[in-house]
DNA sequence: AGCACGCCGACT
DNA sequence: GTCGGCGTGCTC
């Protein structure tokens, strides 16, 4: 082989540098350069991290000068033909660049340092200019961290020649080694060797004695250290004796080793769980990528299922993949599934070190791991022959990513089921409506689980209207009822979690009296307060109307702005019961790492008697001593100014009920709320899914809604307001050249905080069935909008968005 | 993204 | 005159 090049994909997110370059590849380094393997290459005066992507063995014939590759940072692709393919696809579908895509499928310890320093290479200047430099004549040079004077001095002398400027690129990854001791000796060779020593070589004996009672074992210099009480000389002494072997090996830093976790056996399945694992495996055996929604109620054993379906594909010489939100990848949860399947799993989440990570992320490609249990990101997790994928509380929006790239893990993990002919479990008490509907249709699998695993009932619900209680109530966000409900629970020594709905705090109007939020005409969403223009504004038609001053439904004077905080909860609920020991779980109290898993041990030790906290305990959590759930206020999140409003609340509510009573003790839940006829807290307190989805997929019909119409989002931001507005409305009208007539345009509106960091932002929603020309046109609207040097002007689309306030 | 090049106003 | 402000275009 005379010559070979490489196509990388550069560090540099940008659209005009979205594309691969030609690099030539160093003679040493010809036939070991593959695809998707990290390389350091120059790119104008830089050196910076890319990827490559494909080799060629002929020289393209093109005009520019090819550069060399300058390092090769891998022995092997860190991606695969699979990851690579993905990548591509991602870029394509979330509107992506490339180099994003790759990058978010790595661990970000093998993401680049960039690194720039300067160096003096003239004698010519003043004695205060030498002054800047260190004995070497060099310094860091880093517009951020030197001061503007300083920067600008050194700056002149590059301009000038007299001074070097060097660009340094670091692999941030590094394993951790260790020392490990393995003996060289036999039983008898022990045996000859002792009687050789000298009479005093104590130390010298003792090693031999231990080398000859680990016979074959392995195991680390430092245990052999901690066991024997010897020095590390007197191993070293041993080696040069040829008695034992000294080798540097890799160490995994593994974040749960301590615990040593007890192995369990599967549990006896129901019947209806029998049957989801008896058709789930069979598409494992198959070899069919199906997805399956896995609809069980809370309790219903939904994880049995999951671990059976595990061991399944193992069995079959396969791999799984788990996918659990953040927030309930809890220790006890992990600990679930390494007691079933042991050192197999490898566990990735938000809470590891970047070095954890990384060695995690080692463990799966080395095949030490066959079991990833993972939040978000492990769905690029790089399991080969993966034999399922199960993605837990499937309707989690937390699934999809909130910064470039925008994808959605349910997608990727659909994606990478048919890559590997391998079933997708989607589960969840509460599916989401596009899933639900798609199994309606039979485009998925639909498996049920409608009991309870101890056939126990569900818990007993309560709606209290608040707008009767608020006049007699105790405090204002507490009700008698639930206060009398509160104090009976701690007399009889139980414990209490209270769920303060924080989403959409502030944003929206209510009336006090009658419940009614004000909506807006044409698109039956809540219109939001903005005190700025005073004024409620519709984000998603731009429709705008005063402030009302009475309600428009009972004429109360009892509307006003709604929204608390669970700190002024806490004081009021201390007030109330001043013996009682509470713990307040929200944003504030669970910011430092471990602080959130800190919180439920305590509570879970009984350290106190009532958990008050948001969103984030509606999760994952299981006390048996929990017998009473509250909710404070149900309706935040139904009037929030979007489509999915009603869906998450009725999924909210669903699941904290379940919190209450898991064990053999009954659960109660009270539901406090301004709409206690609202379709979705009335079947949030029956728990009837079936009945809420009916309902909802009717209003989103007639609302021209997902799932039965495609969203995407474009928004335009800038300092200059005229200039975002009038490119928003330019973009509308080249919209209505590309659409049919079947697609809505909504908007061109400004965003409900419309200025941040003295940014402008406006934003469109396309509505649509079936679109073929969309895509290129978007695709061909975000190159253009960084050719067109508008700068300044940034541009940015959301296939699918979660919500578009 | 960064970096160079180039064109303008406002300083020693 | 030149310094340095920012707009424009390019990086294999």
């Amino acid at each position: 082989m005379s010559e070979q090049f490489a196509e990388v994909i550069v560090d540099v997110p940008s659209m005009q540098t979205n594309q691969p370059y030609t690099y030539a590849i160093p003679t040493e380094w010809i036939g070991q350069v593959f695809p998707g393997m990290r390389v350091i290459v120059p790119f104008g005066k830089r050196k910076i991290l890319g990827f490559t992507t494909k080799i060629l063995s002929k020289r393209p014939g093109v005009s520019f000068k090819i550069k060399e590759i300058e390092e090769v940072l891998d022995l092997t692709p860190v991606l695969n033909t699979e990851m690579l393919e993905m990548a591509s696809w991602l870029a394509k579908w979330t509107f992506s660049f490339k180099i994003s895509c790759l990058q978010v499928m790595l661990p970000a310890a093998m993401r680049a340092s960039y690194n720039k320093t300067i160096k003096l290479t003239s004698t010519d200047v003043s004695e205060e200019v030498k002054q800047l430099f260190d004995e070497q004549n060099e310094v860091k040079f880093d517009s951020k961290e030197l001061s503007a004077d300083v920067f600008k001095k050194l700056s002149k002398l590059s301009r000038e020649k007299k001074a070097e400027v060097i660009y340094q690129v670091h692999d941030r990854a590094r394993t951790k080694k260790v020392t490990v001791i393995k003996s060289l000796l036999n039983t008898q060779e022990v045996q000859k060797q002792k009687e050789l020593l000298r009479v005093n070589a104590d130390k010298l004996r003792l090693l031999l004695d231990f080398l000859g009672k680990i016979g074959s074992q392995i195991l680390t210099q430092k245990d052999a250290i901690k066991k024997t009480g010897l020095s590390a000389a007197v191993f070293t002494q041993g080696e040069k004796k040829g008695w034992l072997k000294k080798e540097k090996v890799e160490k995994y830093r593994d974040p749960y080793r301590d615990a040593e976790i007890k192995r369990t056996k599967p549990k006896q399945l129901k019947a209806a769980q029998q049957k989801a694992v008896e058709r789930i495996d069979h598409s494992i055996v198959q070899q069919q990528d199906k997805v399956f929604l896995l609809q069980g109620v809370t309790g219903s054993g939904k994880t049995e299922v999951y671990l059976y379906t595990i061991a399944c594909a193992l069995k079959n010489k396969q791999t799984a993949l788990m996918l659990v939100p953040e927030i309930s990848l809890t220790p006890q949860m992990v600990r679930r599934v390494k007691s079933r399947f042991g050192s197999n799993v490898a566990v990735l989440h938000s809470g590891l070190s970047e070095g954890e990570k990384y060695d995690e992320w080692r463990r799966i490609e080395r095949n030490d791991a066959t079991v990833v249990v993972g939040a978000r990101s492990a769905v690029f997790a790089p399991l080969e022959n993966i034999g399922i994928i199960i993605m837990d509380e499937e309707h989690e929006t937390s699934y999809k990513q909130e910064d470039m790239p925008e994808y959605n893990a349910r997608d990727v993990a659909i994606k990478r089921g048919s890559w590997h002919h391998c079933p997708v479990v989607l589960g969840s008490a509460t599916p989401s409506l596009e899933s639900r509907a798609r199994a309606q249709k039979g485009v998925y699998e639909w498996l049920r689980l409608d009991e309870r695993i101890n056939g126990q009932p569900l818990p007993e619900v309560q709606l209290i209207d608040m707008r009767q209680e608020l006049k007699r109530a105790p405090a204002v966000d507490i009700s008698t009822p639930l206060l009398d409900a509160i104090k009976q629970r701690l007399e009889q020594k139980e414990q209490v979690v209270l769920m303060l709905n924080r989403r959409g705090y502030s944003s929206f109007i209510m009336c006090r009296e009658c419940g009614f939020v004000l909506k807006c005409p044409n698109c039956d969403i809540s219109l939001t307060l903005h005190m700025d223009s005073h004024s409620m504004k519709c984000h998603y038609c731009g429709h705008e109307e005063p402030i009302p001053r009475t309600c428009p439904s009972c004429q109360s004077k009892k509307i006003r702005y709604y929204g608390t905080g669970t700190e002024k909860v806490e004081q009021e609920l201390q007030q109330l019961l001043p013996e009682t020991k509470i713990l307040r779980m929200d944003v504030d109290t669970t910011r430092r790492k471990g602080a959130h898993a800190k919180l439920l041990r305590q509570f879970g030790n009984k350290e106190a008697d009532i958990l008050l906290g948001t969103q984030m305990i509606a999760k994952g959590l299981d006390f048996p001593d929990v017998t009473l759930v509250g909710v404070l206020n149900a309706d935040t999140s139904l009037s929030l100014p979007n489509f999915r409003s009603a869906e998450r609340t009725f999924q909210l509510l669903t699941q904290v009920s379940g919190r209450a009573g898991r064990a053999d003790k009954l659960g109660q839940v009270v539901i406090q709320t301004f709409n206690p006829k609202h379709y979705a807290i009335q079947l949030a307190k029956k728990q009837n899914y079936e009945k809420f989805f009916g309902i909802e997929m009717n209003m989103r019909h007639r609302g021209g809604y997902p799932p039965y119409f495609f969203t995407t989002q474009i928004v335009t931001s800038g300092p200059n307001e005229a200039d975002v507005a009038k490119k928003m409305f330019e973009i509308d009208g080249q919209l209505k050249q590309v659409l049919s007539s079947q697609a809505v345009i909504l908007g061109p509106t400004p965003k409900p905080i419309m200025r941040i960091n003295n940014q402008f932002y406006y934003q469109l929603v396309i509505k649509y069935k079936k679109e073929p020309e969309l895509d290129a046109f978007l695709e061909d609207l975000l190159l253009n909008s960084q050719k067109e040097a508008r700068q300044k002007l940034k541009l940015k689309i959301d296939r699918d968005p979660i919500d578009f306030i």
